[in-house]
DNA sequence: TTTGGAACCTAGTATTGCTAAGTACCGGTA
DNA sequence: TACCGGTACTTAGCAATACTAGGTTCCAAA
């Protein structure tokens, strides 16, 4: 992964993993696959995993367990209350950050 | 400053202060009200130094001293060849990322 | 002399993504 | 049976970066 893209992921893969959570529960390995496809190849499985927990641990999503045909069980991550207001502050910082950034590209000559 | 900002700016600080170089040099002081100025209130004056050693010692800018009638020694910070690769190279990871995020505010429901 | 603003510096901390290694479960194959 | 590969999850230690909270220097004005 470049060094860039990976100080740039730094508060913003939360709320990208926030984000695909939204309407969709998902578990971990699931969620590495889905974010490998949408061109985040290189994101490594220890991260989301540890994102996870993270999450998790402050009340952002509800968790269930699930068997699995092909290995242990999963454990499935459904996006709560809570999750959702972490994710619409995250939408609000982005568009602050994603704006200013806009505006600083159409000024460089 | 908010939490999520505060990480939400790693990676993408460097980026911010590289692009208000384009094209004309500052100082500090300087680059730390331009910052304030467009939004970046709480930027903390220590961060912005500290980016600015970081970036000299890449020698992504060439440094120049110059008296102040007002106090100590102004640090001129210019941006250089390299540091211009270094802010092409920000703008790519950060539309890279600024795409699959709008991708994934649209999916939103 | 003291105060305040301009201008710069730095040690320590918290957060977060990565590296690298590991465990557990199961089906297929030699 | 024994092994391998894919699924699925875990974790300890490291690196990078922004913040906190102090500090120093210089000069002019009160």
């Amino acid at each position: 992964m470049g060094k860039q893209m990976t100080e740039m992921l730094k508060g913003t893969l939360e709320g990208i993993v926030l984000a695909l959570l939204t309407g969709k529960a998902a578990y971990g390995y699931e969620i590495t696959t889905l974010l490998r496809e949408q061109g985040f190849t290189e994101i490594a499985e220890g991260t989301v995993y540890a994102l996870l927990v993270r999450i998790e641990q402050k009340g952002l999503v509800d968790v269930e367990k699930r068997p699995s045909e092909k290995g242990p069980p999963r454990k499935v991550y459904t996006l709560n209350a809570q999750g959702k207001n972490e994710l619409d502050e995250f939408w609000n910082t982005w568009s602050f950050l994603s704006e200013r950034l806009e505006e600083l590209r159409k000024e460089g000559n």
